[in-house]
DNA sequence: GTCTATAGCAGGATAGAC
DNA sequence: GTCTATCCTGCTATAGAC
């Protein structure tokens, strides 16, 4: 990596930081914060190895500022494409809410790698909390989940208990997330085959049984 | 720790050996792997720190043992809890098996801490797959899930497609252990009171969101 | 079998040349 | 701003005394 003279520095420092940020996230998201040494994000992102501690002080801080600078962002872009399904659908109905929130986080905006890289970051966090996790639960986690009350209150009887309905969101977001990163096993058991499709197919699922439970077989319209 | 000579070696090996486990499993459970060293087992562990190397050979064996001997005989034990409970209730329906099945895991055999250093750990591997997980696919998950599959095919219309009723044991499972390990976070949103009965009130949520869906409050029984 | 002492190494971090 | 060289700490693992 020659230093090239055309480029201004303020880009080169620019650029630095992006790779470090990039290599980091994706292999936070792979492997965990302490599986991962600096040594292996800076040789990944081709800089120096006192790259991290002359941009972000410390690994710590590296790893703070991914959820900064790249997952806050994504987390955004994923309520936005929520809301901009929601609204461009018409006049909501609970089964459309659900169906843009589960369509949202699983064939989202962005390409499958970078979601799974996305939710594999915040998987970490909830299994084991950093200091990361109270940034998240507060400027991501909470807001979301003001806006979904809403939504849903909007669009059923407010005879509803709060509470209730805040189970019923932790339901639905517990799907999203476990069908998310057990997608391996899942296509497993599944069966290896049709995978292709195996993305529309959990959402379908996910928003017919978050609507009516386990399928008894009652109805007439099951898929 | 002072030897005591009216106590057969091979006692006080097992004791080590036990000791070494029950801490390892803690931490390892609390804070995953690689944040933990063999330096601070063994001295939660009141033992010396060349004895994980005696005993296990390594660290990563150590971490392989806490699952053979700690991590499934559990799983095994709430299996039976699961099992019993359905055995215990008579004839069988959808409610009893999924209501079984979620008491076992939430409310179980075991004590809050050891329930939930059972989910920590299995969490870990979820997020970050080592060897010890295709040792608990193999040997765990995937004959409760033939059990479990078994189960419902017995309680529910044989209509039922068999892709679909892995979907749906896949809904349950997720919320099983996603609002185990998310119990703070959900205490926090439910309100502070009551968290008594929160387990209760959890395996009520997941039986009823698992049968009909969210409630829409168009039925009378509601909670 | 247990313990001490230590080898041997990889990690994060920094000082100082350029 | 970047890079090299290096410090120092803390880790796993083991050799050898007891």
């Amino acid at each position: 990596m020659t230093y090239k003279s055309h480029e201004p520095k303020a880009q080169k420092f620019e650029l630095t930081r992006d790779r470090l940020l990039d290599e980091a996230e994706n292999l936070f998201a792979q492997r965990g914060y302490y599986a991962v040494s600096v040594r292996e994000i800076t040789s990944a992102a081709a800089v120096n190895l006192a790259a991290v501690n002359y941009h972000f002080g410390n690994k710590q801080n590296l790893y703070l500022e991914v959820f900064r600078s790249r997952w806050m962002p994504r987390a955004s872009q994923i309520q936005q494409s929520f809301r901009q399904s929601l609204k461009h659908n018409g006049n909501p109905t609970p089964d459309l809410v659900i169906q843009s929130f589960a369509r949202a986080f699983l064939e989202g905006p962005m390409s499958a790698e970078e979601r799974t890289r996305h939710l594999k970051l915040i998987s970490g966090e909830l299994a084991q909390p950093t200091e990361a996790f109270e940034l998240v639960v507060e400027q991501v986690f909470r807001p979301l989940f003001g806006n979904l009350l809403q939504d849903m209150r909007k669009v059923m009887p407010d005879a509803i208990d709060e509470k209730q309905m805040v189970l019923n969101i932790f339901s639905i977001l517990s799907m999203v997330l476990y069908f998310n990163f057990a997608r391996p096993l899942i296509a497993q058991f599944v069966g290896g085959r049709d995978i292709d499709d195996l993305e529309t197919r959990l959402v379908d699922h996910i928003v017919k049984f978050s609507l009516y439970g386990i399928d008894r077989g009652e109805k007439e319209d099951s898929i």
